[in-house]
DNA sequence: ATCATTGCAAACTGTTTGCATCAAG
DNA sequence: CTTGATGCAAACAGTTTGCAATGAT
C-alpha cells in the first residue's frame, strides 16, 4: 500500500498548487478524472468512476475536496436542473447546449452580440426599476436535440 | 369552520380548471400567491406566507400541489442556484435577471437578437459534433446588481 | 508538535411516499 | 360509492458536520 504524495501529471499538481491547495492524492483524483472527460460528473458519479478506475473515495472526502476545489476555482461547478450539484474542468465563464431528450450536456461558447441581448420588463410595472439595474454578464442555455437523439427519433418514426 | 369549496377569484378557478385540474383550496391559495406577488418562492417560503395570510397549509400537501399544478403548466417551475426548487406565475418562456448580491431575481424577456447567438465548441474535438445538433431555444440568465444593493454598496465605500 | 486531510457515522435539509381520513362528484 | 385531496409521519436523497485516526510540514 504505497501512498502516492503528488499527482501523477505534472499540469494537474500545478493546476491544484496555483490556486494555493495542496495537491492531496484526493484532489489530484478528482481533477484527472474532469480534466480527462468533458463530463459535468454528479458527485455520486465521480464515486462511480472513480471506484472503477480501482481508485475510490469516502464520500465525506469527495464532498469536502468538491467544495474546497471549487470556491477556489481549480474546478467549475453548478447546480442541474434536477437540483444535483455537477462539476466539470471549465472554470472559465462558458454556456452549456442540453439535449431535451437525454439531457446530456455539452459546454460551448457563445458566437454572436450576445452584450446586445438586454432584459427587458415582463410586467409593466418593473419597467422603472430594471433600468436602475447594472446588468454585468449573461450565461445562455441552449436547449436542442443532440445527434444521437436525432437519429433514434426519426427510426421511431 | 366552514370550508371555500373553489377560489373567491373566477380568474385563479378558471386558470385551474383550464389544465384539467380541479381547483380545491388548497390549490386556489398557491396560484393566488402566486398570481398576487412576482416572487419566486420555494415551498418553504410560500408556506410562511400562507401561514401569515392564516391560512397555513401542510407540507405534504403544498408539494403534492406545487407538483401537479407545475406539471399540468398551471404555474412555472426552475431549480435556482442553490439546488432548491422555485415556483412562480409565469409559464411563458421567459427569462431571468439575478441580483449577484442579493439574490433578488426578476423575469424578464430578452431583448435583442437572440436567435443569432450560436453554440460553438469549447473542445476543438467537439466540433463536428456540435453542427449536428439541432438547437430549438436560447435561455439566458442576466446576473448584475439591482438599485438597492447598488445603493447600499455605493453606502459602504 | 502542529496543522491539514481522510473517512466513518450521524445530523440536516429539501423532497417524496404510505396511509388513514375526509370531501367531492 | 368511487375517486381524488388532505395531512401526518416515515422514508429518502443529497449534502454537511463532528470527530478520531492518519499523514504531511
Amino acid at each position: 500500500m504505497e501512498t502516492e504524495m503528488t499527482c501523477e501529471r505534472p499540469e494537474v499538481t500545478e493546476r491544484i498548487a496555483a490556486r494555493g491547495l495542496r495537491p492531496t492524492p484526493a484532489r489530484c483524483r478528482i481533477v484527472t478524472l474532469l480534466l480527462d472527460t468533458h463530463e459535468h460528473y454528479t458527485p455520486e458519479e465521480m464515486l462511480q468512476a472513480l471506484r472503477q478506475q480501482g481508485e475510490p473515495m469516502s464520500i465525506a472526502t469527495l464532498y469536502q475536496n468538491l467544495a474546497k476545489l471549487s470556491e477556489a476555482g481549480v474546478i467549475g461547478r453548478f447546480v442541474g436542473p434536477d437540483g444535483v450539484s455537477r462539476y466539470d474542468a471549465v472554470t472559465d465563464p462558458h454556456h452549456h447546449l442540453i439535449c431535451e431528450v437525454c439531457g446530456r450536456m455539452v459546454d460551448v461558447r457563445a458566437a454572436g452580440p450576445l452584450e446586445k441581448i438586454r432584459p427587458e420588463p415582463v410586467f409593466p410595472d418593473d419597467e422603472g426599476e430594471l433600468a436602475r439595474w447594472q446588468v454585468k454578464a449573461r450565461k445562455v442555455e441552449f436547449t436542442g436535440v443532440c445527434p444521437a437523439c436525432q437519429a433514434r427519433l426519426e427510426r421511431a418514426s
